[in-house]
RNA sequence: GGAGAAGUGGCCGAGUGGUCGAAGGCGGUUGACUCGAAAUCAACUGAGCGGCUUGCUGCUCCGUGAGUUCGAAUCUCACCUUCUCCGCCA
């Protein structure tokens, strides 16, 4: 949620941002509602002011047992008065309220300008795609043949977009989730956590997928819950409602989740293969920080999302997103992208972003700086630390041998058991 | 799911219609004492939103939301949460 304080002062720059975002709205409409919603602040308080020091005299007089029935009447009316201003203000408030949700976040000044994918930067590349003495193979033919994926169960027991990973695929998901979170809690400090895979709507909303983004949800029918489209849901609302102290600043967390996700507008996309599903699995990483440190922070989360990929050796590129292309929340992402070789193209397993304090005043998540003086709202960040089934294809692809087996990487074989290779029944 | 009890400030805890944003204690901050620390003493110690002479001042908040009343932490209703017992279960 934007600051209306701020909005109202920095009437140009707002409109720009949310013009360069390609997001149709007309601010000038904040004004008009702002000082209405004042002027009746002003009115109701003036009236309460009244009411409080007439009860107080009823109190006086009937103490003293003085006839009060006059001084009652009148301050009844003030009342009645003081709620049908609460009335009108209340519906300001809310219609306020309602456009300060659904506006999306402004832009760090570093975040390019652009219309869409096309313009993203590319920050840096890691790597080099490996050059296939045959032609390689996408890792749904891959993935059939060695008896580790089956599309057509996932199909069966769900719906398209789900898939049953066999044998050694759901042993490889298994400890690609692992090693992830352990590398993220014994080298990047994270605090490992567990959180619920189900939410109610406020918590939602805290981290921006409500009130506008419903149809990309799944709910739980006759419940206020919902499945979640990502751990940054939960583990960002971890401390909402608070005051944090600057000492406590700042919080790393790291959780393994399965994500659900409707994929409402990607019809026709990505269709085969398991490179875009319903259910995920993912490793988050999400920090609370200080406004002056969110940057570095950025940084230092974006390297650890890399240090996987390094660590796997997946070759990857570094995208910062462009105005048209980032989401709502944040104000600067930068995307990884893996190489697959399949397809020849680098392909998002990764999405870190700062979203400085815009979820931070929807969740009211403060700190009490060491300075003293008032709390202040919070930066909070999440990325991807990184997406399982991503990296899942990716090593397939990037480990295929001519004969179809698959290499596992070195820093994997721990997890795997010793097993150095996976090929065909 | 059924029965009962309870939800007050960072924590404990008093408060059953009238200066109660809330006694008291703990914790915290500052000052005094001390070479320093402890102990002791004193003062301060929640958040949000407004107004104007920017230092004052007003309003709101005692689980949440409605209601009764001139006036609600205190009364009524609904909901949520926690605890105990029963049932069920991993």
């Amino acid at each position: 949620m934007l600051d209306l304080r701020w909005v109202l002062s920095h009437m140009e720059e707002a409109q720009a941002f949310l013009s360069n975002r390609h997001f149709d709205f007309d601010l000038s409409v904040l004004t008009g509602l702002d000082e209405e919603r004042r002027r009746l602040i002003v009115q109701t308080e003036e009236l309460k002011a009244r009411r409080n020091e007439g009860s107080r005299k009823v109190g006086e007089a009937k103490k003293v047992g003085v006839d009060a029935s006059e001084l009652m009447e009148e301050i009844r009316k003030i009342g009645d008065a003081s709620r049908e201003v609460d009335a009108r203000l209340s519906e300001v408030e809310e219609e306020l309220g309602k456009i300060l949700m659904s506006l999306p976040n402004r832009l760090h000044e570093t975040t390019p300008v652009g219309v869409s994918e096309e313009d993203n930067q590319v920050v840096r590349t890691w790597g080099t795609p490996k050059s296939f003495s045959f032609e390689p193979q996408a890792h749904w033919d891959l993935g059939e043949r060695l008896g580790i994926m089956d599309f057509e169960k996932g199909v069966m027991l769900a719906q398209s977009r789900f898939t049953v990973l066999k044998g050694l695929g759901s042993r490889m998901e298994r400890a690609l989730i692992s090693f992830m979170l352990d590398l993220h809690t014994s080298r990047h400090g994270y605090m490992e956590m567990q959180p619920p895979f189900m939410v109610r709507s406020a918590i939602l909303e805290g981290t921006g997928q409500l009130p506008k983004f419903a149809d990309d949800l799944y709910r739980i029918e006759g419940e206020d819950l919902w499945m979640i489209p990502t751990a940054e849901v939960p583990l960002t609302n971890l401390h909402r409602e608070t005051i944090l102290e600057e000492n406590d600043l700042p919080k790393y967390y790291t959780a393994y989740t399965p994500c659900f996700r409707r994929e409402a507008g990607s019809a026709g996309r990505d269709v085969r293969g398991m490179l875009r599903q319903h259910q995920f699995d993912k490793v988050e990483l999400v920090k609370l920080c200080t406004p002056e440190t969110s940057y570095d922070e950025l940084e230092k989360l974006t390297a650890d999302a890399e240090e996987v990929l390094q660590t796997l050796e997946l070759p990857y590129r570094v995208v910062a997103l462009c105005s048209g292309d980032i989401g709502f929340g944040s104000a600067k992402t930068y995307d990884l992208e893996v190489w697959l070789p399949s397809q020849g193209k680098y392909r998002e397993i990764s999405s870190c972003s700062n979203c400085e304090d815009f979820q931070a005043r929807r969740m009211n998540t403060r700190y009490r700086p060491v300075s003293g003086g008032r709390p202040r709202f919070v930066h909070t960040l999440n990325g991807s630390g990184v997406a399982i089934g991503r990296t899942l294809i990716a090593i397939v692809e990037n480990y295929q041998q001519e004969d179809g087996s698959v290499t596992v990487p070195e820093a994997l074989i721990p997890y795997m058991g010793g097993l150095r290779e996976i090929r065909g029944a």
